[in-house]
DNA sequence: GTCTATATAATGATAGAC
DNA sequence: GTCTATCATTATATAGAC
């Protein structure tokens, strides 16, 4: 399993190099002299490789899907083995998570591409553990798959913040020991402690059809406004 | 209440029109030249009113924060009536939301000072709705506030993606409707049937303090794979 | 495949007129 | 405050030697 930067082939090491400085600048801020010296070669040959700095980029869009798509297969395998794996490779994964982020948030085809295979991945295990009994039914297969998959994400595509508000690198051991058991807290108790404000949400949804739906009042989460996310 | 250009100062016009650039194109790929296109004005003017682009950067960072922070004390103070607001005036806040998109990608510390506002906002709401009964006391206030603000966010963030799956725009009205009830769901009746991935993992975490924590296995959220964010 | 030039265009920034 | 014109720099991309 190798580690970083070894025997990789000139333009993997260049694509490499491209992920990295993509991910972390951006692309327009990064120019192809930065990423020639980072991978070790001239400017012309990145050109000569990919075509154009668009070219690269693209091959870097299909590269980075690639190994999610690729690396996720392998999970549903044996999430266990792969997680120690994942754990000893990490330095590996930080540039394609800075680079997921980054295509994520903008809005590239590739982009939707992986969020598509994620989001059927989540489907499809939504599907299994309800019928093992190990998730109740919910109210809404679809869209509790679309924000359990966002949620998912949310922690790398914001990893500066999660590493700031934790104190310490969220896909580190010991991140992961502290963010375990509260987040499968939530999980599994849910956030509130009885009915009321999925009831009163339910009635104030079918009641008023109209503008001003009041049913934002409560809910910590996905609601309209950019002001406060998640909650007043 | 303005709903977009109008009467706007010229130093206003080029802000807004920068922010809106920025948050679609990325601050490098974006020139000052498109910007002051946009603003219609000349580019000389740009740079005379900001100093430079980084300049014009920094002024479209604290514009934002100040407009984020500053909705979300409004809408603390009438949630309801701040959110009718936000549905009437949601073309001029897309351009803002793009724009935070990038900036809690990216590193900026203007980022952090605004997600930590949103995180404070948010374990005070906690504290609040345990003390009032409405809320269940969790594992880890401090965690809970953390995840459940990048909760909030995610759907912001990748808004493109939250659109995509729900078919339509997630801030419109109808969006709204149709995703309340099944995270309020979420949030009330958690994810798993009972307590034993919960149990699981607490015995796993307490268990073995060594490499390779199992408790990956069967936790939708927050794990160290970006191959499947949620699970596998 | 890889390098060293170099062409060509576009960019951020400045100066000075109005 | 705003514009036009221009500078100096830097970028992507190409051509050709090795």
């Amino acid at each position: 399993m190798r580690s970083a930067s070894e025997d990789l082939s000139t333009r993997a090491r260049i694509r490499d190099a491209a992920v990295a400085l993509f991910g972390r600048d951006g692309f327009g801020t990064t120019t192809v002299r930065a990423i020639a010296a980072a991978a070790d070669v001239s400017p012309g040959l990145v050109l000569h490789h990919f075509g154009s700095k668009d070219g690269l980029r693209q091959a870097c869009d299909r590269y980075v899907v690639e190994e999610f798509v690729g690396r996720k297969d392998e999970m549903t395998r044996d999430a266990t083995s792969a997680i120690a794996r994942w754990l000893a490779d990490v330095d590996r994964f930080h540039p394609l998570i800075d680079y997921l982020a980054r295509m994520l948030s903008s809005g590239t085809t590739a982009a939707d591409e992986l969020f598509d295979a994620l989001l059927t991945g989540t489907s499809r295990m939504l599907d299994e553990q309800i019928a093992a009994g190990i998730m109740r039914e919910p109210e809404d297969r679809d869209i509790l798959a679309l924000y359990l998959t966002l949620h998912g994400l949310a922690p790398l595509v914001m990893r500066r913040q999660v590493t700031r508000g934790l104190g310490l690198d969220q896909l580190s051991e010991e991140g992961i020991r502290r963010s375990t058991i509260p987040i499968l807290d939530l999980y599994t108790h849910g956030l509130y402690s009885d009915d009321r404000m999925l009831v009163a949400a339910r009635e104030a949804l079918t009641r008023t059809s109209g503008p001003r739906s009041d049913k934002g009042e409560n809910d910590p989460n996905q609601d309209p406004d950019p002001p406060r996310p998640r909650r007043s």
